[in-house]
DNA sequence: TTATTTGTTACTAATTTAGTAACAATAAAG
DNA sequence: CTTTATTGTTACTAAATTAGTAACAAATAA
């Protein structure tokens, strides 16, 4: 699968472990039940958090997943980037028009001024920790 | 049609218009030419850049297009908006589980801090202007 | 050995996005 | 007044991406 929607997924699940941390352990099936989905569609996230060394799991009978860090100590761009979440902005890739020097030089200028775009929403996100979300849903 | 390459589409039109001003007005079909696509294709996303200001044209045997402003006075953000380019960031919309509470606040929690983040982008955006797209164009 | 879980792959369905075609409205030019 | 060339818009089809499900091997506790 690819993404999108997949980041808000991946910070539900950070959260619902945030949650349930007080039982030392929760299944992909119980998460799934938070999100509303099914159990597959969960551990494949779950897989890219675990890799990302964002949670740790077992596997067995006794099976399950917990945060690996302190929730202080994950942000937001953690997860963007565990997930591998798609860039803000795509560029179009047509074939070049050689008499044109638009056409010829526009996607390297355009790649140079949204690479500071991207690192401006990144640094953003860096600055919002997952303790911040789950204070705030705890809040309400 | 939606959004994403849209917007880069959007931005190599217009400094397609910004290098073509001394001509005192392009086509669209040449600038499909530039673009490497069909003219219908070019005229969508310039009837959106028109009405939010920042071309202008006229119908008829010589109709045309160009600037409405001078590109310093066009900002990266002028061209997002005008484009209508999608958020950095889409959240799920699973239907809650009442029993969770944090499927049932973790939506919200997600969009204050994704505002943040979109804010940041498009500040970020603002402060890229046409003409030094347009710039770095030229100098290569 | 059995039960239950993770990790992974393969697959299908749905949605979104890309791209084309067609044509009315407009206006200059002959 | 007719012709020609353009914009603006809508409708449509095709392609690509994304969402979501199913299935099963590997692991491990009971």
């Amino acid at each position: 699968m690819a993404n999108n929607i997949q980041f808000s997924i991946a910070v539900h699940i950070l959260a619902g472990l945030a949650c349930g941390c007080d039982q030392e352990g929760v299944t992909s099936g119980r998460l799934a039940q938070s999100v509303n989905t099914s159990p597959s569609f969960v551990r494949r996230t779950l897989s890219k958090l675990s890799k990302a060394g964002l949670v740790e799991t077992t596997t067995g009978k006794t099976g399950a997943c917990w945060l690996a860090k302190n929730a202080k100590n994950i942000s937001l761009l953690d997860v963007y980037k565990a997930v591998d979440a798609p860039k803000a902005f795509a560029i179009h890739s047509y074939s070049e028009q050689k008499e044109c020097f638009v056409s010829c030089h526009i996607k390297t200028a355009l790649e140079k001024a949204l690479a500071k775009t991207q690192k401006a929403m990144e640094a953003s996100l860096a600055e919002i920790s997952l303790a911040q979300i789950v204070s705030d849903v705890k809040k309400k």
